[in-house]
DNA sequence: CGCTCGTTTGATTACGGTCAATCCGCGTGG
DNA sequence: CCACGCGGATTGACCGTAATCAAACGAGCG
């Protein structure tokens, strides 16, 4: 399947009668409450799975972020699947492991965590696919582009998109990090970053 | 394994050797911050599985309320444990499965929701699997325990004791519960706490 | 050039947090 | 049996962070 931009092709509360593995592209999984309140819950990349989790209806509207490519499978198949290709009976198992551990630190961040914090947590997440190690030592800057606009990183993280868009600026002039454009960050101090994401406030 | 009440067994950031299965009792499960910040993940109560998501090290704190008694498996078993329980393959998926759908309403409800409405949420989330049906269709009160302590249920929705209590006590001034002696709590209106935590106001 | 839409910035509000003072239930010991 | 004390829960006064409302800015595009 091929989904365009700002497409859903997931739709919260829809019967599940399918998953889908995404080829191409990225896409926002979120639920909204009926006065429009919104909570993005993760961000799919190339090879996640969607709508693994077998409840009767989706948990989650799934919406294409710029053109977007997938396999669809029916539930019912997941088991002759798993017979033809016995190293995914592992692969499943760890996608949802690492998906809970993901979502235990979700649950602090969206229950604990001040506004700089889940920032913070934020960026260090975008960048560790990057370069997984260099937070931790004090090395240099790191750059790094925000494919999501403003209103989904507020979705993502609890908070207004004038929220994020102050404690963006207040990151700035406190040096952390630099902005080109809205869409492109360079992170500055990624070692007072990841603390500051981790609740450690350094002197 | 036998686990006395208010003792720990298994440690966040421990390296996760075993998985355990829960046989009796019930169990918090928290994560820390450095600064004693505190999230409840959940709550574990007789056959959940603890620890299954296999990472290097466990992502929280696993506590007993009141004594707890467990079975516990290395890592290593889970596959010889599948060979000769082909069913406890199916029980495996599902678990996780229905963990994730548990963990998105969470993110809603700690990314979006207002002090009432998670209050709300919390009682309706106790009663349901009293009766899982009773909540819509208007029916009677419903009487049901409160084992865990103000700050647990504080904890555990990204409040704090205060905001809980207060909450409590509008709730009982508005006439939608009542309350004996703080563990024990009287739904008069579950309909209406039901829509609350749906975020739907009705007149 | 001017429009639109997303972002940034500013002013004010309000919800929930913090600090502090009772209150209450319960177990203990006199 | 009752006084006492302890810890958890409730209530109150006040504060602070992030939300809300509103305006200005700026990049992209017809």
């Amino acid at each position: 399947m091929v989904v365009q931009a700002g497409r859903c092709f997931i739709q919260e509360g829809a019967p599940a009668h399918d998953f889908y593995v995404l080829t191409g592209g990225r896409a926002k999984l979120f639920s909204l409450m009926p006065d429009g309140r919104r909570q993005i819950v993760g961000f799919a990349e190339v090879g996640d799975f969607l709508g693994l989790a077998s409840s009767e209806s989706y948990a989650f509207t799934a919406e294409a972020l710029g053109e977007v490519t997938l396999c669809r499978f029916p539930h019912s198949a997941i088991d002759r699947l798993v017979e033809r290709f016995p190293r995914l009976h592992g692969r499943l198992q760890q996608e949802a492991s690492s998906e809970l551990v993901k979502m235990q630190a979700r649950l602090m961040l969206l229950g604990r965590k001040t506004a700089r914090e889940r920032l913070a947590s934020f960026l260090v997440e975008q960048a560790s696919p990057c370069c997984a190690h260099a937070l931790k030592d004090e090395h240099g800057p790191l750059t790094l582009p925000l494919p999501m606009s403003r209103t989904d990183i507020a979705d993502y993280l609890g908070l207004t998109i004038e929220t994020v868009s102050r404690t963006f600026s207040l990151f700035r002039k406190e040096g952390l990090i630099s902005i080109r454009g809205a869409s492109s960050v360079t992170l500055l101090s990624p070692g007072l970053l990841s603390d500051m994401a981790g609740g450690i406030k350094r002197s």
